[in-house]
DNA sequence: CAGAAGATCGGG
DNA sequence: CCGATCTTCTGC
């Protein structure tokens, strides 16, 4: 019980792969002052790739896009309309982009809604999920059925992509 | 260096 | 439907 998600699960598994399985497993947060939050995660995105236009790697490397190149495990963090951090896990190997946004969990819908509650900043930006002391994930059992959609808010990307089932939502 | 747009949300 | 609010990237 309550057992942390190693880092090799990020970096073996493509963002497809960890999107879809991240569904059901349980988020902490703890704040450091006795607040823990703990949720599970009910909606997810995947981010693929140099080639994917949705995703913020497909600009290339830059020290906003840097994270997603560096093997999976981290956080990638930033912020989104000015006002909403948007948190991510970075999947698969070094030079290899790849993301997966967390839109959702049990006690909290939207992702930058959850940014605000779990109170994100810039410091979580390379974050490492292993060895944090103030946010990793947890295995749990996963209850109910995943479907997928189109992802939300990248109009942007180009019919290709805009269009790829790479939602994953918990019903 | 100015300008535009963004993986969103909440109010009207 | 539209404004909030600010970082990042682009173009001149």
């Amino acid at each position: 019980m309550n057992k942390r998600i190693p880092n090799d699960f990020f970096q073996n598994n493509d963002a497809l792969f960890v999107a879809e399985n991240l569904i059901g497993k349980t988020l902490v947060r703890d704040f450091g002052n006795g607040e823990v939050i703990r949720s599970k995660i009910i909606e997810t995105e995947a981010y693929f790739g140099g080639d994917d236009l949705a995703c913020h790697a497909s600009k290339g490397r830059t020290p906003r896009t840097d994270i997603m190149f560096q093997d999976g495990g981290k956080i990638y963090v930033y912020l989104i309309y000015g006002m909403y951090w948007m948190l991510n896990f970075v999947t698969g190997k070094e030079n290899h982009p790849q993301a997966v946004l967390i839109r959702g969990v049990e006690n909290c819908i939207g992702p930058g809604r959850l940014g605000r509650m779990l109170q994100l900043d810039k410091s979580f930006y390379g974050e490492d999920l292993e060895t944090s002391n103030r946010i990793w994930i947890e295995y749990s059992q996963i209850q109910g059925t995943i479907i997928t959609t189109a992802r939300i808010g990248i109009d942007y990307a180009g019919e290709i992509w805009k269009n790829k089932p790479w939602r994953f939502v918990l019903t």
